[in-house]
RNA sequence: GGUGGCGUGUCUGAGCGGCCAAAAGAGCACGCCUCGAAAGCGUGUGUUGGGGAAACUCAACCGUGGGUUCAAAUCCCACCGCCACCGCCA
């Protein structure tokens, strides 16, 4: 949510922060004028309370027929109130509808465009030269058959399309990762965290996936909760309704779970092996901070990415992503694609957001700072989405046997340098 | 799932129809005292929204939502959460 004082303020600029998304320019005329006829409904209901609180003390205080008197003036001025309080609160509830409509104002620096059109910030590493190594590289489908490590038939036969199976060095590699990623999160200073995955519908709509990413989110309609698609809304619903102490900023954590989408409007997209999944595990990032550092930490969550990257030796390039591809909640995201061999292409395997305050706003996550209490910063980032990783590792790390190398970072973690044929 | 108890400010905790934004204590901030500190004394100390240049002022908030009443933290109903015991399951 954006600050109502600000889209006041300066209606131009969320005006054309919608544009750049290809959202509706006009919700911001809707959100004032909505805002305007609150504000009338307000002074009306406290004008005629403040009037009842009168005649109410002086109700105790008066005898006999004075009494019985003010006892009838006091019926009516009831009626009068009950009214205008019930304009007011529809009136209320009208602009906060029109406000959750309204996606986070966009931070100037985020190039403007659709999907293609984003910023290309650097490349790290080289991609193999497959063609001079004299042999053709297999996908990870090919190649977690051979290993043993991935079942994605079995996963449709029990589950459906885009459910798999990971087995054997599959599974160990998982833990390698999770292990890998939690334990430089933690050295990094991070708390880790295993958060519940079923949130509330208060925590799924504060942390703003249920505008127009509500179509890809699991609900379960008999308990009234939502499965999550990333910890990031059970890390940013974590301190909902709490005022921190400015002094503990920033908070960081590191959680690790799973994660549900529906992937719908998908169909048809990387159907074949574990891009695209209703179901993975992830260690995501997390941070609240003063609004003035969040450009900072953001760009300290992406060191943090592309370091653990490096550290699985794949080669990969940063991007900036433009306007009109960015999550409601973010004001500007930085994307980590690894280099997929088979695809001849980068695919997104990290992501970090800065949401400046529009998920606090939403949450009602606050600071004390002396005497003054301001909204936090949010931020999240991520350490490792464990499919793509999967993917990204056996692809550029495989030997023309179909066995694949593994990372040195890892080597403490799975005992082995190697993942051999079944 | 059943029964009983409880949900008040940063915390503990009183209040159980009007004099209650809410006692008291703790904590915190400032001041006095002191060479300095502790103790002691004094003062202050919630959030949100409206109006106002400001001083200030008005309104709302005692788990949430309804209701009764001229008037609700206080009475009634529903829901949520916590605790205890029982049952069930691991």
């Amino acid at each position: 949510m954006i600050d109502i004082k600000f889209i006041r303020e300066n209606p131009d600029l969320v005006r054309a922060s919608q544009k750049g998304r290809g959202e509706d320019p006009i919700i911001v005329d809707q959100v004032l004028a909505a805002d305007t006829a609150r504000r009338d409904a307000i002074v009306e209901f406290e004008a005629l309370r403040a009037q009842q609180n009168l005649l109410s003390k002086s109700v105790g205080a008066a005898k006999g027929n004075e009494r019985l008197a003010l006892l009838e003036e006091g019926k009516v001025l009831s009626a009068q109130v009950k009214a205008a309080d019930a304009r007011r609160s529809e009136a209320e509830k009208r602009m906060h509808q029109f406000a959750l409509l309204l996606s986070n104002v966009l931070d100037p620096e985020a190039p403007i465009g659709g999907e293609a059109d984003f910023l290309l910030l650097e490349h790290v590493g080289t991609p193999r030269d497959f063609v001079a190594e004299g042999f053709e590289p297999k996908d990870h489908v090919e190649l977690g058959k051979l290993l043993g490590a991935i079942d994605t038939e079995r996963g449709a036969k029990v589950s459906g399309a885009r459910f798999f199976y990971l087995t054997g060095v599959g599974a160990l590699l998982e833990f390698a990762l999770v292990n890998y990623a939690i334990s430089s999160a933690v050295k990094a200073g991070l708390i880790p965290v295993i958060p519940p995955v079923l949130v509330n519908p208060p925590a799924m709509e504060g942390t703003g996936f249920l505008g127009q990413a509500a179509e890809d989110i699991y609900r379960l309609e008999k308990d009234d909760c939502y499965l999550v698609g990333t910890s990031e809304v059970p890390l940013a619903a974590f301190h909902m309704d709490e005022i921190l102490d400015a002094e503990k900023l920033p908070l960081r954590y590191a959680g690790y779970s799973t994660c549900f989408r529906r992937e719908a409007g998908a169909y048809g997209k990387d159907t074949r092996g574990i891009i695209r999944v209703h179901q993975f595990d992830k260690v995501e990032m997390f941070t609240f901070c003063r609004p003035e550092n969040a450009g900072v930490e953001h760009q300290r969550i992406l060191q943090w990415e592309k370091d653990f990257l490096n550290a699985m030796e794949i080669p990969f390039r940063v991007i900036d992503v433009a306007s009109g591809d960015l999550g409601a909640s973010a004001a500007r995201k930085f994307d980590c694609e690894a280099w997929i061999p088979t695809q001849g292409t980068y695919r997104e395997v990290t992501s970090t957001s800065n949401c400046t305050e529009f998920q606090a706003r939403r949450l009602n996550i606050r600071m004390r700072d002396g005497k003054n209490t301001s909204h936090v910063a949010t931020l999240n980032g991520t350490a490792v989405a464990v499919p793509r990783m999967i993917v990204a590792i056996l692809e550029n790390h495989q030997n023309a046997d179909g066995t694949v190398n593994v990372p040195k970072a890892l080597q403490p973690f799975l005992s082995m340098t190697r993942f051999e044929l079944v």
